[in-house]
Formats: structure tokens, sequence, C-alpha cells
DNA sequence: ACAAAACATAGTAGATGACTAAGTTTTAGC
DNA sequence: GCTAAAACTTAGTCATCTACTATGTTTTGT
């Protein structure tokens, strides 16, 4: 049940970009120095996360990333849900799959809940609520 | 965040047994036709849990394996975390492994809660409660 | 003795994860 | 306009892991 890098480096940068309170921009190649990452995976990972407008960029030189939408309204199920393809414990629960065993399976009914349980986690989590956790701590 | 076949057969197998309110004895070889699974690869993720002490198995001509504690005594944290390998959602979780990057990590609270979040769930779910949510469906 | 079951190890093909390489396009500053 | 710096994009690669298969050995009821 392990998420992979592209969903914690995915973390990383966003959390970098909501750490910028006063919206002003950061650079991708900036953000991979300080954090260890390669840039051109990176990179990779950004664009997958472009769909979901929460990156506002400018191109061209000086340009740079920063938050479409305010770090509070944020949350995790969308970012994970595209970093991660899917988050589904098993695949029976996901897309339009239709599981021949649907009907018999004993442990569908879990599988269903502890999805749920964990999308519930993420859905109420924010950018926001991370940053401030971290503060507190 | 996908589980594996693994730990999705294994479950179904203890579930199987679980079923056996009687307590007989159930052949791997049976269930794995059942449930179309391959009854090799269903011989390695038995094996895998066998020192949970959770089976009993009885060898031999028309041996087979029963569940060793009631199926109300067996949670499934201790199950996946068998069949998994690992629960955690992150590598820095997990084992001795020392993080360099563990002070400054601001998702690392994060991904601890969401760690705790899964495995309570799992703790406190039982072969039983899967048995009796079924039935009650 | 034989068959049926559990027990065990090694090997393998395909998929996936985690990148690297090699570009193109846009824009600020000179 | 030229250059540099950034965002944007595609294709390929290498190693690991998943999901098996193959091939046994050992135990035990009949």
């Amino acid at each position: 049940m392990r998420f992979s890098t592209r969903t914690r480096y995915g973390l990383r940068f966003l959390l970098r970009l909501a750490q910028q309170a006063d919206g002003s921009l950061v650079q991708l190649g900036q953000v991979a120095q300080e954090e260890n990452i390669s840039s051109g995976y990176l990179e990779q990972i950004v664009r997958a996360l472009k769909p979901l407008d929460i990156l506002f960029a400018v191109r061209g030189s000086g340009g740079g990333y920063r938050l479409a939408r305010p770090a509070s309204d944020i949350n995790l199920e969308e970012v994970f849900a595209r970093l991660e393809g899917e988050i589904s414990p098993v695949s029976c629960l996901s897309g339009g799959k239709h599981c021949e065993r649907q009907d018999t399976c004993s442990s569908r009914l879990f599988w269903h809940e502890l999805d749920e349980h964990v999308r519930t986690f993420l859905r109420e989590r924010t950018l926001q609520h991370i940053l401030d956790a971290e503060k507190a701590s």
C-alpha cells in the first residue's frame, strides 16, 4: 500500500508553493535542487497536475509556479488520484470494470469500506492543514 | 495505493476458512479451484501466513487447513502486514530507516497520520466482521 | 504401496516505477 | 533582435517487483 515517489514528490512540490504565503513564484528547478529530485522527473509530475487547475504557471525567463487556488481549498484526494493513477485498493472498485465474482465476493464490501475510509481522510485534508500541523509541532 | 493479489488472495483464503463454522478442514487446492487462483501461487501466499500462527494444517492425504484461532480474534493488520510486506505509505515511516530530511519534512507528519488511520481501520476489523457484514447485506 | 495432501525452492515473463535524454516554446532583459 | 532562463513535451531506458510456473520433497490416510 505504498505511495509512489510521484505522489510524494508532487506533494512536496505543492507544499513548497503553499509555503509562499504572498503567492510569489517558485521555480521548479529550485525546488528540485532543494529537495534533491531530478528536475526532469519533477517536470513530468507537475505536468500531471496541470489538468487539476491548481497550478498557475508563468513561462519564460523569470517565470515559475504558484498555486492557482488557496492552499486551504486544495484537498489531497484530487491530488493523489491524479498522481497515483488510482487510489482504490483493488481494481474491482475502480472504473467501469466489472468483476464476475462481484455477487459472491465476501471481501468486496470490506475493500469498499477501506477505500472510502482512505478517500475521506484525504478529502478532508488540505495543503493548508499540513502546513498548520507542521507549525504546531 | 493498490494492494497486491497476494493480499487479496490471502484474504479470500482466510475468509474461506472462516466460513467453516464447524472448524472442518478446507483443502488449498479446492479453494484455488473455486476462486480461480493458481494453486502453486496460493501455496506461497499461505506459507507466508504460517508464522502468524493463525493457520492449523493437517498434512497427508485427507489433510487441509483450518483457522488456529477464532475468526473474531484475527484482525487484518497482522495479516496485511505479513502479505503486503509493509503497510506504511512511505518508506521513511517503516523499519529503522532514517530519513535525513526528517526534521525539515513538512509532509512526514501527514504520512504518519495516514499510516495510523489505515492501520487502525485494519486493526479494528477481524475476519468475523467481514463475514457478518456480508450476511447483513 | 499408493495417492493425496501439505511443504518448499528456483526460475521467469511482463508490468511498473523511477528516472534520463533531448528537445521545443515562451518571455524578460540587454 | 539576441540571449538566457524558465516552462513545456516526448521518447527511451534500466532495474525492481508482481504474479506467476515448474519441479520437486515430505507426510499421512487407505
